[in-house]
DNA sequence: CTTGACCTTGATCTTAACTCCAGGGTTTAT
DNA sequence: ATAAACCCTGGAGTTAAGATCAAGGTCAAG
């Protein structure tokens, strides 16, 4: 059993993190001391350390404690988590997606303003995030 | 000159997000009724058209003032506003890395618990995230 | 027995980009 | 003239995932 500052160095997070993780609802201590001290033991590293990897995989905390009811709801089956995985790598993909569009806006950009003396007023990057549809430019 | 109503209606936003931007420094009415309304014009479109663009290619309110400021600085060169469109793109492919990567750690995952039927006791997703070191569970 | 390191609760603050609300004043249309 | 539609300011609320702070209680070592 280990105060929570051990658990917090054994799972690299800080006391602070493990208690908004307490608040919610993601992992309680496994038990008390007599001043009120928060104990943990091994089960408890492992759970952080779910925690943590299912942050890695794009999962919100509020998934994640989806994903810690549902393992332990025995009725629950392994396909539920399955669908969850696979949804979330939708959602990735769906933003990779947006961002790769964003990205090759701004190559286009840069593209069209190879010469970099040109005064800032006819700034085609500038222009073009203008989209004018007006004869572009005058005061 | 049209109200805030109708920038709002030709620019594709809400009049709450016209007035933040206010505050924020992005635009400001060109005139006042007497009444104390809010005065708008051609311009105002342009540069609403112009924040909601640079906005669709990833950059920050903060950041966007800076390019309107950029702009609106005769020392300033396109070179600069050029900097800004490269500095963002690679920020961009570095967020589309890290999300690579988390999606290819989902592929794993769903790979791995091609069975649907499994208890979710012995769920392989479950107990990759955990990464357990230990002998792989035990109560 | 006292010092220092650690822990407690509860509250407030952070960032980004808005959104919503209350309690009023102004315009415009009938 | 009056109602409907619009606008004003100022402030609070939202989301996510914590960070920070204050004021105090507990634990281990010397």
């Amino acid at each position: 059993m280990f105060t929570i500052g051990k658990l917090a160095a054994l799972a690299d997070v800080s006391t602070d993190t493990l208690r908004y993780y307490e608040r919610e609802g993601l992992i309680a201590p496994t038990g008390k001391s007599e001043g009120g001290y928060r104990l943990y033991d091994k089960d408890s590293v492992r759970r952080i350390r779910f925690i943590k990897q299912a942050q890695h995989c794009g999962f919100t905390l509020a998934e994640i404690l989806e994903l810690l009811v549902l393992r332990s709801r025995d009725t629950a089956c392994c396909g539920d988590v399955r669908q969850r995985a696979i949804e979330k790598k939708l959602q990735l993909e769906s933003k990779i997606h947006t961002m790769k569009a964003m990205s090759k806006a701004l190559d286009g950009l840069i593209a069209e303003c190879a010469d970099e003396t040109h005064p800032v007023e006819e700034c085609p990057i500038l222009r073009a995030l203008e989209q004018a549809t007006l004869p572009a430019r005058a005061t």
